[in-house]
DNA sequence: TAAATACTGAACCATTTGGTTCAGTGTATG
DNA sequence: CATACACTGAACCAAATGGTTCAGTATTTA
């Protein structure tokens, strides 16, 4: 059986997740900025913003360092690769979904689930 | 300034953000399934599995009808364009975040973070 | 009609999340 | 050297998450 544990999609997906976070990958998109400002154009505590970039940065979206006390962040290297590539994957599925509603009626025909289950 | 509310992107990538979830995508592009066959096959309690499958749902990646007892679920129609489209249009931004080093010594030097923010 | 099946809903639980405030620490600057 | 600035860390908070159990309801089926 596959194993689905892939923390690495799971911590992207859930930073991905927030709109404030999607937009701070926005704002990083036109260069980079210190946590300060970020704090500011998104109207949040620092300590709020620096919780966001810990989320982007163990997510490998942002990558961040420190010069003096400033610590600038900028988009990371590891970019949005792993997550289109899942996307791509699966959007096959949902178009191909209509194919499958042979199996629905299989599968209900079986009253017990599916057989992949036993 | 753009509105950074994107309810329907915050659910569908919080439905991804988890293995499980991910894993019941990948398995109703196979073909469709009931919950308990679900629950089945991610070893989960029924009702456990009815929380995850209303993750999908609200988030429009599945869809659901009942028949008799059985409530049967597929991929929805919805897909994962949206999700996809963001992720391109942001890759770009990554890819090309090599060209904004300038910026990163630019912004250094206003020493009050960037402009943008005033 | 009695028993089994498939789901539903409520309640509970520990952990995580998204935010805050407050009290530091280290670095520039007047 | 004193003050301001940028960040860091701890503590707190309410709400959401990902699971469970237990007690229904509705539908098949023997």
């Amino acid at each position: 059986m596959v194993q689905y544990l892939d923390l690495p999609l799971d911590l992207s997906f859930a930073a991905l997740s927030d709109a404030t976070r999607r937009g701070i990958i926005e704002r990083l998109g036109r260069g980079a900025a210190s946590i300060t400002s970020l704090a500011d154009q998104f109207q949040m505590t620092l300590t709020g913003m620096k919780k966001h970039i810990q989320v982007l940065e163990r997510a490998g979206l942002v990558v961040t360092w420190k010069v003096g006390r400033v610590r600038t962040c900028t988009l990371g290297n590891r970019g949005l690769s792993a997550e289109a590539a899942w996307i791509e994957t699966h959007r096959k599925l949902f178009e191909a979904r209509f194919d499958a509603l042979d199996d629905i009626i299989s599968e209900m025909k079986q009253e017990g689930g599916d057989d992949s289950a036993r």
